[in-house]
DNA sequence: AATGAATGAGCGTTCATTCAT
DNA sequence: GATGAATGAACGCTCATTCAT
């Protein structure tokens, strides 16, 4: 009975790949992710097939941590832009708070090696978010319209709001605030 | 004397940059890069003294090109909101005439490699298309923000849309209108 | 675990670059060292972290084996004369054995590439034949140039004598005895 | 009629070449070398077919600016040894006046693009100093040693003797006679 | 004769991946 | 399962030399 894989080592190997990529791109080498997490060149090669691989999953495995917050419960009672608000607010938060994580994905996203089918099992992970934002939209903003709102426009908007406020901390309340109203607000019928 | 630098072949090498930029990511090879440019590797870098020299003055010409685009002339007569439709318009339109220099600028935006001097470059030639922006959102938006709406929000919600569209072609008109709306009913006091 | 790194291998490496710069110069390729040494071009870089640390091994490597041959036992009881002729003679003897190393010796020395830490740590392995070459020269020389004659004079004039011994190997006993007169009677008071 | 060589722009890529390759080896660029002398890459090579030319070239002429210096007239009346003291003082002021040169050469003899040719025609430059050496030696030194003490040591132990003032300036008077002492008393019969 | 752009082989080095231990 | 030595194809870049100007 073969030695099982160790969670703890492919995290391990997930978030130096991730430390790595945000400051190197995916040009990282594997040697100097194994390095970092501790463990053998070898040893990354018998938890992700290949680098392709570690590419993929790592960008499954952060989406994946962003799509678990904002799955959260959400006050049912509170209003459409309220809710909403939250949703801004657990976007903005989770992104300032793994700020390596999210310049990973950046670099995870832009590049090649990241599959259509990668991309797609994680839109899929969004999709109760998505019906939750949704309803938030339906009456405000025009019904047609709101397809683009939320899948083209939401996320990249915090992406950008969240770039603002890592080179300004000191203004995180006010752009954070400035961004949600620019969707609140352009968003209406 | 003797032979003068071609522009023609520094042309072809900064496009075939652009290409394979645009595919492989900055990671594409000197190698390819000059073959597909039809010279030999060697004469690459009689143009570019070394691969970060070629991929800042790529990002320096493809803004550069887009810069120029965002001066030509605006009727001055139109309301505030009608000329930044334009400038809206001709972003979006500079971005689809050039999709391949769009993706190469997405790489090279994320690289470390283009230095914070490229970047300020650029930054500086849009000085006069900025002003008429200003100018624009000035009885519009709220003072404070204005900066925030110019220097974050405008070219990356672009890019947003551009992105969208690039997906769905189709839908171009509505998307088109639906960035500017979102950005112009988003920006209002 | 895992293969551990082969004496073998880096002993063939270090061959097969002494082959080769006593033949090309310090210009002879990592590639041509490997290919000679039997391994892979990569292999030569996990044995050696560059090309300057191969050629500042090897040098070390080579003057670590002539003061070893120079440390073997000297009969005590012989004349100061008779023990620097032993001196001279394994001196001589080392240089024709070993006549590529020789002259990749050569070569390493003439080049910067050697450090100055690498010069020093060699000159250091002969602390012990330099103190009992003094001793020789002690009743014999002239005090203040004892140093002279050993830290200028006696390794190049032996270097000197073996060349002029390769190019007429047949007059070896004449010249290697001509070379040490000139030292032991030019070094008298 | 064409333009005639500049005897000029030839001594300009020697100087040069001598000081880059006293440098860095002779494996200094013909670039570099061309720069250095104020010409362009393609000049040199009207002046010298090749880089082995332009080193074969630069090394007769350094050795021939030797062998002028030693031709000097000596003063035919005084003693064996002080004309042989005249010659060696020479050599040594000739090395200290023009170490660059010196350093090249170095660089020069211990390289395979060298040719035996060149070397030979070097040596044959010295014909005359070394008859006049020779004279020297006549009742002095063993006749069938001569040969030996001409050829193989002279030359090279004002070399080591050069390097050892070169490396304690202060000290050189008592070197440069410690040095001609040791070859004096050392090739007595 | 002089220039320097053009060339492609070669350089030292890195890399993802394999496999003996 | 874990290790890291072994591999050889690429990589970015340099070079001696050629030749259009």
């Amino acid at each position: 009975m073969a030695r099982p894989l160790s969670e703890e080592k492919r995290g391990a190997l997930l978030e130096a790949a991730s430390d790595l990529i945000a400051q190197l791109g995916t040009g990282a080498s594997t040697a100097k992710i194994a390095k970092a997490a501790g463990v053998s060149e070898g040893t990354l090669f018998t938890y992700f097939p290949s680098k392709d691989d570690l590419l993929n999953d790592l960008f499954v495995e952060i989406e994946s941590e962003l799509a678990q917050t904002m799955l959260a419960p959400y006050p049912m009672e509170a209003s459409a832009r309220d809710r909403l608000l939250i949703v801004w607010s657990r976007l903005i938060e989770w992104g300032l708070n793994h700020s390596t994580a999210r310049k990973a994905l950046l670099q995870l996203k832009v590049s090649d090696r990241v599959t259509a089918q990668s991309r797609q099992r994680c839109h899929a992970m969004f999709f109760d978010s998505r019906s939750m934002v949704e309803q938030c939209l339906a009456g405000h903003a025009a019904p047609e319209r709101i397809a683009f709102y939320i899948d083209t426009i939401l996320f990249e908007l915090a992406d950008i709001t969240m770039n603002a406020i890592a080179a300004k901390p000191k203004e995180r309340e006010v752009i954070q605030q400035a961004g949600f109203d620019l969707f609140w607000k352009g968003s209406a019928a």
